[in-house]
DNA sequence: CTTCATACTAACATTCATGTGGGTACTTAC
DNA sequence: GTAAGTACCCACATGAATGTTAGTATGAAG
């Protein structure tokens, strides 16, 4: 093998970094924007949204698990990144709305659908993570060598 | 408002428990999996994967950023999982491949399908970002107030 | 009058993720 | 002989992510 593979690899990182965007670069801007929609709760708030416009804490009682902290954190990410668009109507007591832009709902979108994959297809997963489990005693083989 | 909002709200996510995945219930099965794979470097694998068979240094190379360990730790995760599969020939030196199991290859699907629309993208959401950054004078309306 | 709810922010503590450097057993190229 | 490449693991250290608690101004419900 020629490090042909090598410098083609190094070229490819270099090329996309201009014209293309390539996540594969760790510089390239859409690394940090993928990293936002899936964040921990990144994807789940986008999830959640992609069902329609949601207040504060309604977004945080649909989201089991998420702290104030992060919800709010998220939700400025996310609208820091152009996908949320936040709609307060300077009432008190607090009321703000947060729904998601036109770009948001594209972004959503493929987000559902990986959700709603794994949703549907957990069983079939957790079937396959059994019987790979029982198939696979050759973890020590290395080591008893 | 009623307390019936907040109720719904517990009530789906008890339901869910039982017959059918919901990522939004912090216990489902379907949560810790989702976060695999979109991990930091779960996505980049699954990505990288969807365009065929890798061995690990080939996978290094092509994720930018990705160490060693994270590269190791991620693919072992993913193959626990159920979505990777690896193949260690037994040569020394050392020749393992990995590739997507059939499981994986719908997963990364959806994933590409993101990550191919963030790319494709990208050039729009910045200028987004960019008309959005310039008219948000509001941020220390409420401190003056 | 007390409590709850709203939508947060700030400070502090902690846990987890990730990076770094070193090591393995062996082969090939220089 | 020396350096590099392969596919990792281990111990240690650090930084980022996340949780916890307290607090704000106000209205509605009890």
């Amino acid at each position: 093998m020629p490090p042909i593979d090598q410098t083609a690899d190094r070229a490819r990182a270099m090329l996309d970094a201009f014209g293309r965007a390539n996540v594969m670069a760790a510089e390239c801007p859409s690394r940090a924007l993928l990293q936002h929609l899936t964040s921990r709760w990144g994807v789940l708030v986008m999830a959640a949204l992609a069902t329609g416009t949601h207040r504060f804490a309604q977004l945080r009682r649909r989201i089991g698990g998420v702290s104030e902290r992060m919800l709010a954190q998220t939700l400025q990410q996310l609208e820091r990144d152009g996908f949320v668009h936040r709609h307060d109507h300077g009432e008190v007591p607090p009321r703000v709305d947060y729904a998601l832009t036109p770009l948001g709902q594209q972004a959503a979108g493929h987000i559902v659908s990986l959700v709603g994959w794994l949703e549907d297809s957990l069983p079939a997963i957790l079937e396959a993570q059994a019987a790979g489990a029982t198939a696979s005693p050759d973890r020590s083989a290395r080591a008893s060598a």
